[in-house]
RNA sequence: GCCUCAGUAGCUCAGCUUGGUAGAGCAUCUGAUUUGUAAUCAGAUGGCCGGGAGUUCAAAUCUCCUCUGGGGCUCCA
C-alpha cells in the first residue's frame, strides 16, 4: 500500500501500482474535467503509475496549464487526420498557442475545402474516443521509428541529444514525439475549430523548407470555445477598416497604391484634432517644432547608420543628376542637422524638437493592413538632445505625458515593456556593448524608481539603443506597439553633436531621446475607431451635431440653429429634407453624431432643442432630453468639448 | 515577398456547382406626401461582373496570368 497526499489535505491509502487517473477518479469522479495530474509537482500522464507514496492535484481542463495540455493534444489529433489523408505529409512542431494551436507539416498548402474534411475527420476520432499512450523509448529506437522524417530527426538530435532516451505518444495508428503530458484520450478534445492555414518555413527560416502551417482553437468546454468565438465576432464589429469605411475616415486607391492611405475629409477632423491636442501639450512641455524634407540624399542615411542597419525599410534610392536620394523613413537625422546648425550652449539642453513629419516605409506588401500598417506614416515625432544625467527626468515626462495622452483619449487595455538588445544577434544592432549595458541598465532604473509595471523583452531594440515600448492590446487580444520612447547612444559620434558645457569645454556627450507618445496618426486612429467603435467623444466625432427636422416647416430655425453652433466652433450637419423622423434618425446613425438635435413646431416657438443620443453600434437606449433651450445646448455641449470630455453627458436618463 | 481565401451597382449581397451576354435591398435622383422618434408610396438613374488572355457557336460562370483586398507567415518535441 503507498499513502497518496490529495491537494495537500486528505492523504488515502491505494494498492501500489495505481495510476494516477484511477486515484482522481475516485476522488473526484470520472466527470471531473481533470486532464492530466501533478504528481510530487511534476505534470504526469493520467497513466503514470503511482508506486510510492506522494502528492498528487489534478490539472483541471479549464487551468493555463489544463487548456495548454488540450491543445497540444488537439495539435497531435490534427496531425493523425493529417497523415491519414495525406500519408506523405511530414509533421514538423505542433506546439500550442494562445486559443488554441497550430501544427506545422512538411506538405503542398491546403484550402478551406480541405480544412473542413480534416475538422471532420477529427470529429470522427473524438467520437471513437481514441486511447493516447504514453510510450518510453531508447534514443536508437526512436530514431529507428521517425527515420523516414528528417525534421523529427533534426528534433532528437539537437534537442534530446545522442544520450538519453524519451518519450512518444501513440494514438491509434498515429505516433508523434513527444515529452507530454497529453490528455488520455481524444473525447477531451472535442471543443476545437480548426480556423486557418497559412505558410511558415522550418525554424521560421526564409532559407530552409517551406512548410504548411494549419490553426486551431481549442477550449476546455463549449462556454469556452463560444466565447472566443464571440470576442472575435465583436472585435470584427470594431474594426477600423470597417468603420472607417462606414465614417468615411480614408480611402486606399489602387491607382495611389497600397498602404498609402487618402485621409478624406471626416478623417482629417479627427487627425487634426489629435494633432492640435499634441501641439499644445508638447508646446507646454517645451518642445519646439519644425518641418524637414521628406527625402535626402544618401549619405546622410548613411552618416545616421540607417541605410547599413535600415535599407530594407527603405524605399529603394532615386538617382537624381546630383546624386541619389531617398524618401525619409524616419526624421531623426534631420533632426540632427538642425541640432548641429549652431553652436549649442549647455544652458540649452534639453533640447526638444518635435515634428508631424511624414516617413515612408518600405513594409512588406503582405504585411500592410488598413492603417494599421502602412507606407506613409505621419509620425508625433520628437527628438530630445540632452546629458545623461538629464536623461532620467526627460524619460518621466514622456512617460508622463503617455499617461495623459492615454488618459484622454480613454485608453486603459496597455502595458510597458522595456526593449532590450538581443546579445547573441548582434549584427542587427550598433557594435557597442558596453553602452548597451549601461544604457540598458540606466532606463532599467528610470522604470524602477518610476513605479512604473513592465515587462523585459530581448531582441525588440532599436538598432541604436534600448527602448520603452507602450503596447497595446486590441480587441482581438493580440498586442501592437503604440508608443515608444527610444534611448540613442550612437547619433552623438555619427552626427559629432557637441555643447559647451559649464567649463567652457566642446562637450560630446550628447544623448538623444526618440519619442513617440502618440505613436503614427495611422495606428493611433486605428486604434481610437477600434477603441470607441466609432463613437468618438464629442470633440472627436466628426459630426458633433447632427439637426434632423420634423418637416420642412423647421428650415428656417433648423439653419438659423445651425448657424449659431457653427459660430460657436461646433461642428455640425443639417438634414431638412422632407423624409419622415423616422428615417432620418435611421439613416444619421451610421455616421454616429455625438447627438441629433431634433426640431419640430414645438422647438421653434419656444427656441428649444430636444437632444438625443442614438449612434451605430451602441444598444439603442432612445434617451432623449427634450425642450432644452438652444443657449443652453451651446453652452453645454461646448464645455464637452473643450474638457475633452470622454462621456456624452448632454442627454439625461429618464 | 510567400501561403491561402475573396473581388458582381456608391454600400451589403444573390447569381457561378450544371456556360445561353445581370438581379435584390439600401443609398441617389424625380414626383406625390409635410411628417414627433428603427422602413410613406410610385417611378427613374446606376454595372466592360477588378484587369488581361484562353477554351467555346456562346463566359460573371470553365482554365491560365495579373492587380487589389482579407487572414496568416513571432510562439520550437
Amino acid at each position: 500500500m503507498i499513502k497518496v497526499e490529495i491537494n495537500d489535505e486528505d492523504v488515502h491509502e491505494y494498492v501500489s501500482g495505481i495510476t494516477a487517473g484511477e486515484v482522481l477518479d475516485n476522488i473526484y469522479g470520472n466527470r471531473s474535467g481533470a486532464v492530466a495530474a501533478i504528481v510530487n509537482g511534476i505534470q504526469k500522464d493520467m497513466s503514470f503509475t503511482l508506486d510510492e507514496n506522494c502528492k498528487i492535484e489534478a490539472i483541471l481542463g479549464e487551468s493555463d496549464e489544463g487548456l495548454y495540455i488540450l491543445r497540444h493534444s488537439c495539435a497531435h489529433l490534427l496531425a493523425q487526420v493529417v497523415l491519414e489523408m495525406f500519408p506523405d505529409a511530414k509533421p514538423t512542431i505542433g506546439p500550442p498557442i494562445e486559443h488554441g494551436f497550430y501544427y506545422d507539416f512538411h506538405m503542398d498548402p491546403i484550402g478551406d475545402t480541405e480544412l473542413k474534411v480534416l475538422e471532420k475527420r477529427m470529429n470522427k476520432l473524438i467520437r471513437e474516443n481514441i486511447k493516447i499512450v504514453r510510450e518510453e523509448h531508447e534514443n536508437n529506437v526512436l530514431r529507428d521509428m521517425f527515420a523516414d522524417n528528417k525534421f523529427k530527426i533534426e528534433i532528437i538530435d539537437e534537442k534530446i541529444g545522442n544520450e538519453i532516451s524519451s518519450t512518444a505518444y501513440r494514438q491509434g495508428d498515429f505516433v508523434d514525439l513527444c515529452r507530454g503530458p497529453h490528455v488520455p484520450s481524444t473525447s477531451h478534445l472535442r471543443w476545437f475549430k480548426l480556423t486557418s492555414t497559412s505558410q511558415a518555413y522550418w525554424r521560421a527560416d526564409r532559407n530552409r523548407e517551406p512548410l504548411t502551417r494549419i490553426y486551431g482553437m481549442c477550449y476546455a468546454t463549449k462556454e469556452g470555445l463560444k466565447e472566443r468565438q464571440k470576442q472575435i465576432e465583436e472585435a470584427s464589429k470594431r474594426d477600423h477598416k470597417k468603420i472607417g469605411k462606414e465614417l468615411e475616415l480614408y480611402m486606399i486607391d489602387e491607382l495611389i497604391g497600397k498602404g498609402l492611405p487618402v485621409w478624406l475629409p471626416n478623417g482629417q477632423i479627427l487627425k487634426s484634432e489629435i494633432e492640435n491636442y499634441a501641439l499644445k501639450t508638447e508646446e507646454s512641455y517645451g518642445y519646439q517644432r519644425v518641418t524637414t524634407p521628406a527625402l535626402a540624399k544618401q549619405e546622410l542615411f548613411e552618416c545616421s547608420g540607417h541605410l547599413p542597419h535600415y535599407a530594407d525599410g527603405m524605399y529603394p534610392p532615386m538617382e537624381m543628376d546630383d546624386g541619389t536620394y531617398y524618401l525619409k523613413a524616419m526624421n531623426c537625422p534631420m533632426h540632427h542637422l538642425v541640432y548641429r546648425n549652431k553652436k549649442r550652449s549647455y544652458r540649452e539642453l534639453p533640447f526638444r524638437i518635435a515634428e508631424y513629419g511624414t516617413c515612408y516605409r518600405n513594409e512588406m506588401s503582405g504585411a500592410l493592413a488598413g492603417l494599421l500598417r502602412v507606407r506613409m506614416l505621419s509620425m508625433n515625432d520628437a527628438h530630445i538632445y540632452c546629458t545623461l544625467d538629464q536623461v532620467g527626468q526627460e524619460v518621466a515626462n514622456n512617460i508622463k505625458m503617455v499617461q495623459d495622452y492615454y488618459s484622454t483619449f480613454g485608453f486603459e487595455n496597455y502595458h510597458f515593456r522595456l526593449s532590450l538588445w538581443d546579445p547573441e544577434n548582434t549584427e542587427k544592432y550598433i557594435e557597442q556593448p558596453e553602452n548597451w549595458a549601461s544604457t540598458q541598465n540606466h532606463l532599467r532604473q528610470i522604470l524602477d524608481e518610476l513605479q512604473v509595471p513592465y515587462v523585459e523583452a530581448i531582441g525588440e531594440a532599436a538598432f541604436y539603443g534600448p527602448k520603452i515600448d507602450i503596447q497595446f492590446t486590441t480587441a482581438l487580444g493580440r498586442e501592437e506597439s503604440m508608443s515608444t520612447i527610444q534611448l540613442d547612444f550612437a547619433a552623438k559620434e555619427r552626427f559629432e553633436l557637441s555643447y559647451k558645457d559649464e567649463n567652457g569645454d566642446e562637450n560630446g556627450e550628447v544623448f538623444v531621446i526618440h519619442r513617440a507618445p502618440l505613436s503614427t496618426h495611422e495606428r493611433f486612429v486605428a486604434f481610437l475607431t477600434e477603441h470607441w467603435a466609432g463613437n468618438f467623444p464629442t470633440w472627436l466625432s466628426p459630426v458633433q451635431v447632427q439637426v434632423i427636422t420634423i418637416s420642412e416647416k423647421q428650415k428656417e430655425y433648423a439653419s438659423e440653429v445651425a448657424s449659431m453652433l457653427k459660430e460657436a466652433g461646433i461642428r455640425v450637419s443639417v438634414d431638412d429634407s422632407d423624409a419622415t423622423i423616422g428615417k432620418k434618425i435611421r439613416m444619421h446613425r451610421k455616421m454616429r453624431p455625438a447627438y441629433m438635435l431634433i426640431l419640430g413646431e414645438d422647438e421653434a416657438t419656444e427656441r428649444t432643442v430636444s437632444i438625443r443620443i442614438d449612434r451605430k453600434g451602441e444598444s439603442r437606449s432612445g434617451d432623449q432630453s427634450n425642450g432644452v433651450p438652444l443657449t443652453k445646448f451651446i453652452t453645454d455641449i461646448s464645455i464637452e468639448i473643450n474638457t475633452k470630455s470622454r462621456k456624452l453627458s448632454l442627454v439625461s436618463k429618464e
